[in-house]
DNA sequence: CAGGATCCGCCTCGATACTG
DNA sequence: CAGTATCGAGGCGGATCCTG
């Protein structure tokens, strides 16, 4: 590989990251992606009481549904009256938790100060 | 460590990542990264010259002085008429940076689509 | 129960104009 | 040259109301 495609791989991957840490760094994200990690499935409602502080099940919903665009959450649909819907982790998904958990030491390579 | 204070040391550093991703998801916060890395030193004027695209002086202002915030930019001033003010990385700078190319693997492990 | 629709305030960014 | 001040536009998230 020469000089001029490894530029312009970096300047790829570059912005590949750039879009991961925006979708990473969108309100509830993280949050919810642990959340899920610590059980197998779990309800919309459930999930929703499991996350720390107050989400609205709007942005919630926003949320599943681009983790799981990403192939990164699984939405089952158990059956109406009353509504009962599933969501989990996808392989991938749990991929994800991992790295981040990983990535928690580089919070700490950084001494990164909170503000 | 027994459970309970693991649980919660998780929760903190998960916390402290929640911070640094929100932080690093900043509009060019990263490409000002990259950028100041290529080089030892850098005028604001050629700072953002170098940055790919358009941005604004008072954007770019805002990221540098939050980066010196948090240790990991250095502005020196050298002199009035015509004004002249130099930007580094710190040592702590050039490991964001350094995370930052090496977690380019992360995007590419759970192979995130753009979009 | 699991959301969709709507409205609305907040924050951020860009553009412009100005200064030492 | 290296910013700061101000203004206006757009996006995002919360709250509320509504439905199958």
């Amino acid at each position: 590989m020469d000089a001029r495609s490894a530029e312009a791989s970096f300047a790829k991957t570059g912005c590949q990251l750039d879009e991961l840490l925006k979708f990473l760094a969108q309100e509830w994200m993280t949050h919810i992606v642990w959340t899920l990690a610590r059980e197998d499935t779990i309800r919309f409602g459930a999930l929703r009481r499991a996350l720390p502080g107050a989400i609205s099940a709007r942005v919630l919903s926003l949320r599943l549904k681009t983790l799981e665009a990403h192939g990164l959450v699984t939405r089952t649909d158990i059956g109406a009256k009353p509504l009962h819907v599933e969501y989990s982790l996808t392989p991938e998904g749990r991929n994800l938790d991992a790295a981040l958990r990983r990535n928690e030491i580089l919070s700490a390579r950084f001494n990164f100060p909170g503000q």
